[in-house]
RNA sequence: GCGCCCGUAGCUCAGUUGGAUAGAGUGUCGGCCUCCGAAGCCGAAGGUCGUGGGUUCAAGUCCCGCCGGGCGCGCCA
């Protein structure tokens, strides 16, 4: 509807040109919006405001013309012209209507458009490192990533989500040390646990497979293992060094310990234990989750192909690579970052951030045309970094979007829920999904601006009332479902046809603001996709299922006029189609009995 | 200190990329079931859009300065 009135406005325009009203401008987009307040009809347009000073008279005189230049439609009853200069435009009752015949031919592909022109886009998210279970920030990005990539999906782009597999670096290499260490204790060991290992419980469960797997055959004496190692750095609960030193050496010392006294091929084991097991329980985590990825793509293979030695070779060739301190540094301050940033450490470790730019290189060169990255906010800082090196290798950072998703605080009672990774004490997205059940947890965590924090209610998200957003926009499905339902046990007849034939009748006001919400859908999508706003689509199926129960509430659905009960239920099913279309996109179920 | 994000009803948040009289939910108060599911609906009350300037036909929206909150500022990831 929207595009038709830009033709017509547009024709009119021309018109106005050839009577050389409006010789030589540049005629811009057309604005056309749907009217916040039916007093101003259905659609309105700010063109003649926008065009007064280059026609060089009053707005409302160049609207006049514009009306009067506009060719006939026979889906506009009315064109008024208001306040400053406004054109609205009022519809046709048929045009209207027409929506429900529209949905119900289209099914599920209503709302769906080519808009995207099949262009490649890959979206990466999560991508958290396989060092222990996401947790419910996690949980976060996980929905408002699949979401993304739905709607992207159902405006006419060619999605590819990945998982990028943190599998080789130094993180991973300490959470097989930190395995191993759990284990020794399980063996009877004793020794201060290192403050910078994995502490979480799933690390004892780690280490306890491992002894039912080998038994004590990787055991070695804590005494030696922690000989002459570089003093830890311990700290209280409140930040105070307890004990001076440097907590990154002793790890990494710790790591080479591991390695040597385990040898290559045991070493390997229990990395190998660690990473598999928690990769598993990841990937298992999501997909109950809702959330599949067209692959997972492994650090480690970009790694041993060479990738990441190759890609610093080309950064050394741009003359972005300067050596100090024994260390390698991109000059990302060329680039508008804050400072410079190494990519080989002086121990010749290549950083995360160096595998992390061949990475991203390779996104682009294997073809996609844009590339999306959701990434927790508190790495914003990371991105001028990342968007410097594509820069300077030639790479089109504007091709790439980083997307920044803030952390969601749960509330139980009315309280904040605490948690603090320095103890390992956090919720993971397991107990949360248990707690709340996965549809109010996709729709919680995507129904707020991604930007914006995200207060968590656990009670309302568990509740089955119309507080609970979820249970509204479902309950509105299953009453559709309980309507046919019961046309069934009153053995009225139905005809869909000639419920399509009178779709004239519906004629009351609530049905007509339920036959424009309907028609909104396609402009939701279109607009949140673009966007990456998940949560224009949640509010949207709020709106849509009030517009319902307001109906419904009015008017009854079953009456004895059967043309106008056809009509009715053709109304009814196309809200339920629509409902059901936007709640997949979301990863929402759509039970038809509650 | 520097950078990024946020500040809208008591609370949680929308606000169609600059449009007309700023909207929902929740909470408070008051109504609606002999009738398709009351897991619902209707009404009332609630605002100097943090603040002071600027840009223009038009600013919650864009620019600048303050105030308040969050995050970041490692040879961690």
């Amino acid at each position: 509807m929207k595009t038709h009135l830009q033709t017509l406005i547009n024709q009119a325009l021309q018109h106005l040109q050839t009577e050389g009203v409006l010789t030589g401008v540049e005629l811009p987009a057309i604005p056309v919006e749907r009217s916040r307040d039916r007093t101003h009809g259905d659609f309105a347009s700010s063109i003649a405001l926008a065009l007064a000073k280059a026609a060089r008279c009053k707005p409302r005189d160049l609207a006049d013309r514009i009306v009067a230049a506009l060719p006939a439609s026979g889906r506009i009853v009315k064109v008024e012209i208001a306040g400053p200069g406004f054109i609205n435009f009022f519809l046709t009752p048929g045009a209207y209507q027409a929506v429900v015949a529209e949905i119900l031919d289209q099914g599920e592909t209503f709302g769906r458009s080519a808009l995207g022109g099949g262009q490649r886009v890959q979206v990466e998210f999560v991508s958290a490192n396989p060092t222990g279970p996401l947790h419910v920030g996690h949980g976060r990005g996980a929905a408002f990533g699949a979401t993304v990539a739905n709607l992207l999906e159902a405006v006419g782009y060619q999605i590819h989500r990945e998982y990028y597999v943190n599998d080789a670096g130094r993180q991973m290499n300490i959470l097989a040390a930190s395995v191993w260490l759990r284990y020794l204790e399980h063996c009877g060991e004793q020794f201060p646990f290192p403050s910078n290992g994995y502490r979480g419980g799933y690390v004892r469960d780690l280490a306890a497979r491992l002894y039912a797997e080998h038994g004590s055959a990787y055991v070695a004496p804590a005494a030696e293992v922690f000989r002459d190692l570089p003093q830890d750095e311990i700290r209280d609960e409140a930040g105070e060094a307890i004990l001076a030193g440097d907590k990154e050496a002793h790890i990494d010392a710790l790591v080479d310990r591991a390695r040597a006294r385990l040898g290559d091929h045991r070493y390997r084991y229990v990395f190998e234990l660690g990473l598999n097991n928690i990769l598993d329980d990841i990937r298992d985590d999501l997909r109950e989750f809702g959330v599949v990825y067209e692959e997972w793509y492994s650090e480690r293979t970009l790694e041993e192909r060479g990738a990441v030695n190759k890609t610093i070779q080309r950064l050394r060739e741009t003359g972005q690579i300067y050596e100090q301190d024994g260390a390698l540094w991109f000059r990302s301050t060329a680039f508008g970052d804050e400072k410079d940033r190494v990519v080989q450490r002086e121990n010749g470790q290549t950083t995360y951030f160096a595998s992390d730019i061949a990475y991203h290189l390779e996104k682009f060169e294997r073809g996609f045309d844009r590339v999306i990255d959701v990434w927790g906010a508190d790495h914003h800082g990371y991105v001028p970094r990342v968007k410097g090196a594509l820069q300077a290798l030639g790479a089109h950072p504007g091709r790439l979007d980083v997307l920044l998703v803030q952390f969601a605080i749960l509330y139980r009672n009315g309280e904040r829920v605490q948690m603090s990774t320095r103890s390992g004490d956090f919720v993971t997205l397991r107990e949360l999904r248990h707690e709340v059940g996965n549809d109010a947890a996709r729709f919680f965590y995507v129904m707020r601006k991604s930007e914006q924090h995200l207060d968590f209610d656990l009670d309302l998200a568990k509740s089955q009332s119309k507080d609970n957003p979820v249970y509204y926009i479902q309950y509105a499905y299953a009453r559709v479902c309980s309507v046919l339902r019961q046309l069934r046990e009153k053995n009225l007849s139905r005809d869909e046809q000639r419920g399509r034939d009178h779709l004239a009748l519906l004629t009351e006001p609530h049905e007509e603001a339920l036959l424009i919400a309907l028609a909104r859908y396609p402009e939701v999508l279109e607009t949140a996709a673009l966007n990456h706003e998940p949560h224009q689509l949640a509010q949207y199926l709020r709106e849509l299922a009030n517009a319902f129960h307001t109906y419904y509430n009015e008017h009854r659905v079953l009456v004895s006029d059967d043309a106008l009960r056809d009509a009715r239920l053709n109304l009814s099913l196309a809200t339920r189609q629509v409902i059901q279309n936007g709640l997949h996109l979301l990863g929402v179920s759509a039970p038809e009995v509650m």
